[in-house]
RNA sequence: GGAGGGGUGGCCGAGCGGACGAAGGCGCGGCGCUGGAAACGCCGUGUGCCCGAUUUCCGGGCACCGAGGGUUCGAAUCCCUCCCCCUCCGCCA
């Protein structure tokens, strides 16, 4: 949620910098502007009604103690709450109306980002590794995957439909490995592994974000209003919500393994096939709560602590840092990383690490007590460390041999009892 | 699923129609005591919004005792609805 001031104070220079998002959020802002302005007009109007009646009460219970009973005030009182009552209905229409546009408009831009459309206007900021060299074709992992027998999308989708996947045997296993491997890597850099609920209260997804504007996105079980969490963002970040927490406590650094479900409504075309996009799936996810002046650097080493599993690994990828037209609604600001494909040929999402500042945690009133004694909204971020479906997948594919076989990562192998290639079934 | 108990400030906890934004304690900050500290003593210390003078410091107002509604001139306090938590029993990994 952007600060209401903010607009009010710099509403050409909020109303520009979110057009660059999409016209469409320039209006919400418009909108909300003149909201703001009707909401103070009326309240000054109620809340001056309210003081009278406040000291007009008062009296009147002074004069009843005494025993004077006087109907000419008591006539007054009712006179001004009926005033009173339509007044406080329309205000409260307004704020009604002005919360949920305001819940509506995506984060602010940070002034780094750069202006664009969509995932083409994203900027590569380096590159890691060099996609590896096959002198045969090489498969895509789901080929590679059913030929192991390590997964099976034909059960997957007898169970629960499209975009499921049974794992088996090794493919379980490499799974859990990869968990393991991941959480351990992140203990070490000063995360506190987590485990949380995986379905939670709408208030919660109000608080990060994913609600109430992609309530679609969201798989929701009905007649307990709860929802399973789409990412571990989700709980972790909101950990702390309506919490005021001590300077010295910050920052925090989560992380937590989840599986995570989507809808993955509006995506019926795309990645059909394979581990990419899926209605579950499973991930190591990092959050940070930090104090503002530091949210930025904290995000380079969150980065950094993604990027570093891709390295053990020894997996080629590229950071790429996202437009204005392509950053998720709570970001300000952020960095995909993208793994080698070889069967696609380019690099794909593997990660996502965004610094959301306090548009989290102005929704989910997340502050810290300065030295000063005041409450400050504290800096949210988070970031895949890492989805665990796609890090599959590019072991799949870039560790395949020609005969269909797939050595493990050397930094894997502790994780699997020192297997060190998986070869095709027969 | 059944039966009870409860949600009050950063935390614990009292209040159960007006003088209550709320006793007391803990915590935190300041001052005193001390060579320094602990203990002790004194003082201060909730949140949000609006308005005004003022960019910090300030003054005024309104709201907030789980949420929403009602009764009343007046509600933390009485009534209704909902949510959440806890305890016991049952069931269960």
């Amino acid at each position: 949620m952007l600060d209401i001031k903010l607009i009010r104070k710099h509403y050409e220079k909020v109303r520009k910098r979110i057009a660059t998002r999409g016209e469409e959020y320039a209006k919400l802002v418009d909108r909300v502007y003149e909201l703001d302005r009707r909401k103070r007009e009326l309240q000054k109007e109620v809340e001056n009604l309210r003081a009278l009646l406040n000291r007009k009460s008062k009296e009147y219970g002074r004069l009843k103690r005494e025993g004077k009973e006087d109907e000419t005030l008591k006539g007054e009182l009712a006179k001004i709450k009926e005033t009173l009552k339509g007044l406080e209905e329309e205000l409260k229409r307004v704020e009604e109306e002005l919360n949920d546009l305001l819940l509506r408009i995506p984060n602010l831009p940070h002034p780094s980002v750069p202006v664009g459309e969509d995932e083409n206007d994203n900027v590569e900021v380096r590159r890691w590794g060099e996609p590896p060299k096959f002198d045969f074709e090489p498969k895509p992992h789901w080929e590679l995957g059913e030929r192991l027998g390590i997964l099976d999308f034909e059960r997957g989708a007898k169970l629960s439909g499209s975009r499921f996947v049974v794992k088996r045997g090794l493919g379980a296993r490499l799974v859990r490995a990869l968990i393991n491997f991941m959480l351990d890597l992140h203990g070490e850099r000063g995360y506190v592994e987590m485990y949380v609920p995986h379905l939670v209260k709408p208030e919660i997804l109000v608080g990060t974000g994913q609600l109430p504007k992609f309530e679609e996105d969201l798989f929701k079980c009905e007649r307990d209003n709860l929802y399973l969490i789409p990412t571990a963002e989700v709980p972790l970040t909101n950990l702390h919500r309506e919490e005021i927490l001590k300077e010295e406590d910050l920052p925090i650094y989560y992380t937590a393994y989840t599986p995570c479900y989507r809808r993955e409504a509006g995506s019926y075309g795309r990645d059909i096939k394979g581990l990419i996009r899926l209605h579950q799936f499973d991930k190591v996810e990092l959050v940070k709560i930090t104090k503002p002046e530091d949210s930025y650097e904290e995000l380079e080493k969150l980065v950094a602590d993604a990027e570093r599993v891709l390295q053990e690994l020894e997996l080629p990828y590229r950071v790429v840092e996202l437009c204005t037209g392509d950053l998720g609604f709570s970001a300000a600001k952020t960095y995909d990383l993208e793994v080698w494909m070889p069967s696609y040929n380019r690099y794909r999402e593997i990660s996502s690490c965004s610094n959301c500042e306090d548009f989290q945690a102005r929704r989910m009133k997340l502050r810290y007590k300065s030295k000063e004694g005041k409450n400050i909204l504290c800096h949210t971020l988070n970031g895949s460390g890492l989805a665990v479906g796609r890090t599959l997948a590019a072991i799949l594919e870039n560790y395949q041999q020609e005969d269909g076989s797939v050595v493990i990562p050397k930094a894997l192998r502790p994780y699997l009892g020192g297997i060190e290639v998986i070869k095709p079934q027969k």
